[in-house]
DNA sequence: AAGTGGTCTAGACCACTCT
DNA sequence: GAGTGGTCTAGACCACTTG
């Protein structure tokens, strides 16, 4: 028997099993921009042949990626890059009474060029006085006020949205990010707590000074894990709902 | 040829794949009590022999039940069906400054029995006037209240529970239903929203009434599917915290 | 009809756990 | 060492989408 009866790729590493590595390799791809949001893998019997792989094994490994939300498989069509979140997620913490599943209409109240605070800073990974834009916005449905954000943009990505008319913008902001800037944002972490409303804030909802509120504050990064935005939202405590189903 | 060169099995149903089926005829012999919780189900090898397909087959049909939640597969030992939720699950909405991750003490305040009001009959899918069991308990943490709770139980399955000294229960209730009553709590789903303390439900929590506070209404349930509890927890909305990841 | 992903097979061998 | 689940192979065939 010739000493080498089963060949084992070189690169091989032990205590890692090969799909892994595989979907750890496609992994550094798509992030890299290979395939850009949107566009279509290499069908996979193309993928096991080039890495000299069984199709059941470089299945499983799509399938890590699958499960990681960075691609999605469509049966007949190909493995795709997805697309990055749509929006109007912010309203699954809130049920405010005004029938349907309509999309909240977007007013941009003011818009502002300014160093970075620290804690900005911080959350969005830039050193403290780096260029960012801050947005304040308030989200109308059925014509009310019912949302009010404060989103920290860097700069350096989202320049060009610093000029021009910010009412033409549209009300969800998340695929205008990915239009006009390039930027999908590809996960985001919501952290949610309670708080009361200042003067200020009252005003742009409609409620008084004091009133209870839910506050959400989101780190959303793009696919490279770059945080991309920080935003804290507050919506009147008295609407907040959420379900969570634990097993 | 022969007619047959390819035998299907008789019962295979058009649009279903075969380990889908597979999964459903296990799931159904796991909810009916063959295997009770905690115990190992029959080897994959033994399962894909008596139903005659191929390994990778019956695997894939027992990754869906672990998808679910209903069963956990440990390496080099078997295939469990999973025990009860453990416990203490409330405390991830709540971040009481108290250092670490102690569970919380229990105390009883009040145990009765009576007809089932309308809404918790519905809740519990029994019908109106059926007998239940009424808790009112509340959660210390460092012998400071923290959380209140009102605990509906249908009493068909709790009734060992009625008698004895409720001092000497466990802070922990899901453990304590699966030792003495044998129902395990596998599934609940908890509907988050806001509220205002009444004076009674302030003084159980050393705050003022009108005090905001965050409900947290749960539904347990068993393997089974059916309602075994119906919980209303509060606590200090200012402790409320939550973090929601979406991609 | 060609190309894609989805299902299924029948093996081999590896890694882990328990006695 | 015996028994369990985990990985991997090399095929075959099916179901869906598109030109």
């Amino acid at each position: 028997m010739l000493s080498n009866s089963t060949v084992v790729s070189l690169t091989d590493t032990p205590g890692v099993s090969r799909y892994a590595s595989l979907a750890a390799a496609l992994r550094t791809r798509v992030v890299s921009g290979e395939w850009p949001p949107g566009t279509a893998l290499p069908a996979e019997s193309l993928l096991s042949s080039e890495h000299k792989v069984a199709l059941g094994t470089m299945r499983r490994a799509l399938e890590l990626l699958v499960a990681e939300g960075l691609v999605e498989r469509l049966h007949g069509r190909g493995t795709f890059v997805r697309q990055g979140i749509s929006g109007a997620s912010m309203l699954r913490f809130f049920r405010f009474d005004t029938g349907s599943n309509e999309v909240p209409h977007s007013r941009i109240v003011s818009r502002q060029r300014m160093a970075a605070p620290a804690g900005v800073a911080r959350r969005l990974g830039l050193a403290t006085g780096e260029s960012v834009m801050r947005l304040l916005r308030v989200r109308l449905l059925a014509e009310r006020p019912c949302l009010l954000e404060e989103i920290w943009l860097p700069l350096d990505l989202f320049g060009s949205l610093a000029e021009g008319n910010t009412a033409d913008w549209d009300d969800l902001l998340y695929p205008m990010f990915a239009r006009r800037c390039g930027v999908h944002v590809h996960r985001a972490v919501d952290e949610i707590g309670f708080g009361v409303l200042t003067a200020a804030q009252a005003g742009h909802l409609d409620l008084a000074a004091g009133h209870p509120c839910v506050l959400v504050q989101r780190a959303a990064h793009d696919l490279s894990g770059r945080c991309v935005e920080w935003r804290t939202t507050r919506g009147d405590a008295h609407a907040f709902h959420y379900t969570v189903t634990i097993t």
